[in-house]
DNA sequence: GCTTCGCCGTTGGTCAGACCACTATAAACA
DNA sequence: TGTTTATAGTGGTCTGACCAACGGCGAAGC
């Protein structure tokens, strides 16, 4: 990895052997990193390489550092690096149409990896967000939290963490462009509705009439676009 | 966004400035941005501050520095960013059947978006790229880039960017597990002709038929864990 | 006139040392 | 025993210096 004919900075180089040093030692989440000056004097390289390899690694959440502290290893999240990623997306109004198309796939494999994960706590959950969902709406009020709450949780049902970091990505996107057209109460109500149907489809373990109630709910989603 | 009760750290403030500058000046890659030392004048920070900012943003690929010369906006691509965090994956097990279910959901929706937009460009190059994986497969070796070529011409013939990184992220992590066990030559051979079936199925535009294929396609893989 | 070569300024890469801010820990205290 | 305080260690930021790579420009050669 370190060899010649390869005109890489010592920062890569030096992040590159933290990596090593936490296989090796078969580091997890949580566990404690050697300080700086230790790293500095191990590795014979001057601080700023050694921090800059180190800021890096934070942001990608690799590791994650506590000032007066230490360095700790950071957990395998998507997140972190996700965020620093989607910051451009919405550039492209191109974008935005890939974004709701790609949405329905991941919600369509959710309710297929909820099924068959079938968690009855996480169902539940998803009947009472569709509950207060239904009570902001008799208020008045737009539904957002509730709705963004309601497709969280089916992505928690598939008991899948990396699916679930995935599509929260994208998901995410999606209650910032919904703050500000906030959807009729007409249409907000018949969500509520769908939002049933798919849980009653989820319910009864039907696969099929489940893809087919989401793909009901989101289809005003693809045309909106 | 810097309003005081936020502890964080000045790197951290300056990479967001960073960004907001890319983004208000609508920047594309390539794009030059300020040198160091323009963005340590104009930020009011020490150069510390705003190396490991751009050292952080390199890794993620935001930016792209070159030396002697200046800093440039990098690609939209995940791929830098995959190298960085994947490297622990394959340490939880869990992590590993998250990783094939999520890219089972993928993959098949891959083919449905593919049908629907049906880049002929795109087939043919999947045509070639199998073609050239049977004759890594018949001398012997294993076809692993073209394996994954092929997968990733599908994605792109989506014509769905998003969905392409997005699916990259997942699936160029199968590439590093399978570098180290090289599947027999049966196997291979075995998955020349589903990769046929699949493109075959999506030349008929059959939706269910090109999605059991893949599914039979990615089976092994579902087990192997 | 055109090309080639080499100088030099700019830019990023690395280093060393200093000082500040924060945290955990342990010693001193009530 | 429980609280407070002192302290040592850790990361955060700054400065100034020197080195290495690149780009541009002018001089030399064709």
């Amino acid at each position: 990895m370190l060899n010649s004919s390869e005109k890489v900075n010592l920062s890569h180089i030096v992040s590159e052997r933290i990596k090593e040093y936490i296989l090796e030692k078969d580091m997890r989440e949580g566990d404690k990193l050697p300080s700086e000056k230790q790293l500095i004097d191990a590795l014979g390289v001057s601080r700023t390489v050694v921090r800059e390899a180190l800021k890096s690694m934070e942001m990608l959440g690799i590791v994650k550092i506590k000032t007066g502290d230490g360095i700790y290893v950071g957990g395998p999240s998507l997140k972190p690096i996700l965020e620093q990623v989607s910051f451009r997306w919405h550039q492209d109004e191109r974008k935005m149409t890939e974004l709701v198309k790609t949405r329905r796939i991941l919600e369509l494999g959710a309710v297929e990896m909820a099924i068959e994960n079938y968690d009855v706590a996480c169902l539940d959950r998803m009947d009472e967000w569709n509950r207060r969902m239904a009570e902001k709406v008799d208020q008045g009020l737009p539904p957002i939290e509730e709705d963004l709450a309601f497709h969280e949780t089916l992505f928690r049902a598939t008991g899948n963490e990396t699916y679930l970091e995935l599509s929260g990505l994208i998901s995410d996107f999606f209650l910032k462009i919904r703050t500000q057209h906030f959807d009729s109460v007409e249409s907000s109500r018949k969500s509520v509705d769908e939002h049933q149907n798919v849980i009653d489809a989820i319910r009864a373990k039907d696969v099929a009439r489940a893809k087919r109630e989401m793909e009901i709910h989101l289809a005003p989603l693809q045309k909106f676009i």
